[in-house]
DNA sequence: AATCCCACGTGGAGTC
DNA sequence: GACTCCACGTGGGATT
């Protein structure tokens, strides 16, 4: 799976005007200007380098301190906009005014990123060992020990080297590949810090470790309020039942005067049935749990009682039930009341 | 509001044993001995530094060019323990099955501190043993001690690099603090990343950027998913009704229901409308006098009441009738008992 | 060999 | 002045 870091925002951005209260989204402003000096600027001079940085007072004589292995003065070191105003909480109240009052901040200004072809998350996990019931429990200890042991050995003996023999681990040519790569990495984590702070409500803070907390904790009462709003909505729709008036329903209550207003739901259990004749048309409607076989069963049913099916309809409704319609005309000779019907249906189904 | 990251972990830690199942927890370890070797290391020689690295091929001479200011060579350079089983993507579904396989995995694990001292957050697991036997990932008894964070007081005896001229913003003295108190700010931030992914099921990879992405997905959906459960548990409240007769609906009283028993249907005059309301489902059961354009004024007056019609049947019944099956879907925002719509249906309908 | 990821130390800006 | 926060470049481990 291979999203680019423009993707990125428009997948999980926050395009969501309800939470879009925090940090104004003005930080993919430098892609493709900045991308040119990217090219441009080479080992030699960063004097072309646009400085975001109005203050620019750095010394770039430094630089040969600063990262003494290119000789690479940061090329981005920017400033941090933070024009902000004290995070009025105003939740999907009036997102007009959001611009107006538009926070701006970044934690990261810098430039570069072209979005054109970054790779992360490849999501090709491959367990491993899935057996090993306490692996967790033993890599902890042994990493202590061992550790310990590392620190024995190595205060005793551990020579530097005064010439820098052993690795030179990079090249310059590739170290400055690595500077970009880190670059774009830190660029692509910033982005989604904002994109975090920019769906978490309420945040006070927006540094960086706040961000994280609050949204830890937000998702946490997030996760709380969905187990119980779901046990809710399982509970509910189990007795989401109706009331229909079971006085014509079924055949065998007793009617008339019992149900006063219409919310009595006094809820029968499913299936309900309901029939009724017209001459020698025969229209029943079920309403019944969805299960497997329940229409076939219903239509072959329905055609057991000397019914010839002209026409049925099956709709689902809600996520549990069916309401099942069919039209059917009896046979000749024959002829039934809508309350054996209902009878001889309900025990079927039953 | 500062939360200490002590404190911090327990208030918004990841006590909670059902998503417990990323990234173990031990992470904060180099701490004492550590801060033994920060002083004893100074600017002349590295030799009796502790070499954590297994491989530990580190020449160490380029340390005065990798920290130039004060010739520290990073005293905990970590190895990243990363044994890590498989993920299964099991979301907010199975609650009780969501813990049987647990990874490991630790942005910051580096090691050195001799198990008397280790701090990290203290899970507290009560063992609820729901699912049985699978939550020992996280017996590590956790104290997060202060100590660890300890500064040595001065001992900077050296007065390295003396040409650094220019802009000296630190003396060395607090350069070391400097250094503690950022080590302090990873190491909270990394404690933060470790609580993250431990609330959020199902990701795949376990590196910052793509926590951080799949966190925000995560809560997303949460999101979304707590707006429409919330729709529904207000809507619900309102349940489903019905009606049968119009007769109890609208205010003229009724009209004698004592005729039910005869089951020869329909003497109440058509049309007759019955709906119900299941969330935002909306059944709606309609049998009218069949003339032109009956269903089709069905359909449009139902869309008129802010319904989305998922599915529609008429069946024709009799010679005279129409049988109108609907099911619809409320709109956002909007609610409307099954009485009211029954109502609407009937006024517009007449 | 290339790439990714991470922690590190460090300068600098902002804030109390 | 102390403290916080951040981005930076850099070495190095892991994975491929």
């Amino acid at each position: 799976m291979e999203i680019s870091s423009a993707n990125w925002i428009s997948e999980v951005g926050v395009e969501d005007p309800i939470f879009m209260h925090q940090y104004d989204m003005n930080s993919f402003d430098y892609s493709i200007l900045d991308e040119l000096n990217f090219e441009s600027l080479s080992a030699e001079s960063y004097s072309s380098y646009p400085d975001l940085n109005p203050k620019s007072a750095h010394s770039f004589n430094g630089s040969a301190i600063e990262n003494p292995h290119t000789g690479l003065e940061s090329p981005a070191k920017q400033l941090k906009t933070s024009s902000w105003n004290s995070c009025t909480t105003d939740r999907m109240t009036s997102m007009a005014a959001s611009s107006s009052s538009s926070k701006l901040i970044s934690f990261e200004n810098s430039n570069s990123a072209p979005a054109t072809s970054q790779k992360f998350l490849d999501c090709t996990v491959k367990p491993k060992n899935e057996a090993g019931s306490d692996l967790r429990n033993m890599n902890f200890p042994t990493m202590i020990s061992e550790s310990s042991l590392e620190i024995q050995n190595g205060s005793s003996k551990h020579e530097q080297d005064p010439k820098r023999v052993g690795t030179v681990t990079r090249t310059p040519l590739h170290a400055r590949d690595h500077v970009m790569a880190e670059r774009k990495r830190r660029e692509k984590l910033s982005q989604r810090f904002i994109a975090l702070s920019a769906i978490v409500p309420g945040l006070k803070k927006m540094d960086k470790a706040s961000v994280l907390g609050d949204a830890i904790k937000y998702l946490k009462q997030l996760q709380e309020r969905v187990k119980i709003l779901e046990e809710q909505a399982a509970m509910k729709t189990t007795k989401s039942v109706v009331s229909v008036k079971k006085a014509r329903l079924s055949a065998d209550d007793d009617i008339s005067s019992s149900d006063d207003n219409s919310d009595s739901h006094s809820e029968h259990p499913l299936p309900e049935i309901e029939a009724r004749v017209s001459g020698k048309n025969v229209l029943i409607r079920i309403h019944c749990d969805k299960s497997k076989g329940c229409a076939a069963k219903i239509l072959s049913e329905t055609e057991k009682l000397d019914l010839t099916i002209i026409s049925s309809n099956v709709l689902p409704f809600g996520n549990s039930t069916l309401n099942v319609t069919v039209v059917a005309q009896m046979d000749d000779d024959f002829c039934i009341t809508a309350k054996d019907l209902v009878r001889n249906l309900r025990r079927a189904l039953a």
